[in-house]
DNA sequence: TCGTCCAACGAACGTTGTTCGTCCTCCGCG
DNA sequence: CGCGGAGGACGAACAACGTTCGTTGGACGA
């Protein structure tokens, strides 16, 4: 990152000598050699635009603009702006650190992954949106699976199970933090008022009690889970209904 | 460019035409009356063109070409395209059946109205999308909601668990629909080659050994998963994780 | 019969992603 | 030392998007 800035730095020491000599008589010189665009500093420059402002700002131009150029400029590196998308996740991705297998831990170890992938994803808020589009799997996310996968098999996960609920761990993480980064921008009614949760509990209980008694009669419990409760209840639900070695026998009842 | 000077050239042709009828004497059908536009006639021809071309194709414009009209016609019954999104999923939700809650099969009618609710998503492809952002709750989502929360109350799970897994069921359905309707447009490489189940358990095998040992050995195992075996396998393990009335007693320790 | 109001219209604006032709700069070779 | 060739940067342009606005036409109430 320090050598990022740095080139960075250069960057606009070229501008600066670039002014001087606009400045100066010699019309010559009328492009100063900027420094290079590369793909580690569009995917630096993205990531700082979505951590700043959110993914609805990661734009073509937004990205150029920040690398001083035009938007034209960046396809000599990136195929689409769904590449770089996928780019931006796997550069998420490699941030996640992976343990160890440990068979006495597996659990723990697996929930601590995807709170990190969450905390990751929720640093950028929006680009979970891109985790979920995300289409084919890159190195950097396979890495992941394969630390997930590791550690169920050393808590003796059957394969085919760990394969499946690795998928919709991950689904769900990535899910759950678009939600969460949609909660950012805070929920505002047609009036645009804020609905914070004490609103949310007393709309539930203005609805008629007739068509919603449940809805009513729990509006507390509907929309409580303050930070992560929800996060950590749901992964912990599909972490401890895998068992040793032994796949359900009822899915093959529910085709 | 063409059709955009072309249009300018029906316009002031019109324009002469309107002229010239104000001249003579025939006033010649001013404007045939057409059949109101309604919010139900917008969903209608909404929801048609989603499951026809996919919810990438849901344009205010195509909307409004298949009202023949022009796009701005629309903003008098729909404030947003996000508002008209939202009241898509309020409209598939609407159709979805809510069985009458029986204590004995109360799981297999948890799942059996996940599963509606995710053929209705993959009825109109990319819908999900919506349902992933939207915004409020709608009448017609809730409705759901307090559908399932009877269900799993006659089934005994505590309403916070039930509340919570619910959420999570919800989340996982439209986040799977979004996944599987990303599959129906086929996955293409760079190459725009299509891979196809044998091709990506081939891919997988190729990964280096050392570093990917688990998706190398275990391939077959990542990539299986037809119809929606990877569906039932998720829910189920969501929802026979839910206990009789005891909530979980790690959801604190996990904090 | 007249006046008022509202919905429909379509042109326009500001964005978005993406493409293309041109120019400049650097690198390798004679 | 001079010179092509090639590739990257550039910016203008295009098509399509959501959204806004002034205008207009027709229907309904007085």
């Amino acid at each position: 990152m320090a050598d990022r800035s740095a080139s960075r730095g250069v960057a606009s020491r070229d501008q600066w000598a670039a002014q001087i000599a606009a400045l100066g008589g010699a019309p010559a010189a009328p492009r100063v050699r900027k420094a290079p665009i590369t793909v580690d500093r569009i995917l630096d420059a993205a990531l700082r635009l979505v951590e700043a402002e959110g993914f609805d700002a990661l734009t073509m131009r937004r990205v150029a603009g920040a690398l001083d150029t035009g938007p034209g400029s960046l396809y000599a590196h990136v195929r689409n702006k769904a590449e770089l998308d996928d780019l931006l996740i796997g550069e998420l991705s490699k941030k996640v650190a992976l343990p160890a297998p440990d068979p006495a831990t597996w659990r723990t170890q697996a929930m601590d992954v995807c709170r990190q992938l969450r905390d990751q994803y929720l640093r950028y808020p929006g680009i979970s949106r891109a985790a979920l589009a995300a289409t084919p799997r890159s190195l950097d996310t396979l890495r992941i699976a394969e630390g997930m996968l590791a550690i169920l098999l050393a808590g003796g996960v059957s394969p085919q199970s760990a394969a499946w609920a690795i998928d919709a761990a991950l689904l769900y993480v990535a899910a759950y933090s678009f939600e969460a980064s949609l909660r950012r921008d805070p929920v505002t009614d047609t009036d645009g008022r804020v609905l914070d949760r004490a609103e949310r509990i007393a709309r539930f209980e203005m609805l008629p009690a007739t068509r919603f008694p449940n809805t009513v009669a729990y509006a507390r419990e509907l929309n409580s889970g303050d930070g992560h409760e929800r996060f950590d209840f749901t992964l912990d639900l599909l972490i401890r209904g895998l068992t040793r070695d032994e796949p359900h026998d009822d899915e093959r009842a529910s085709r």
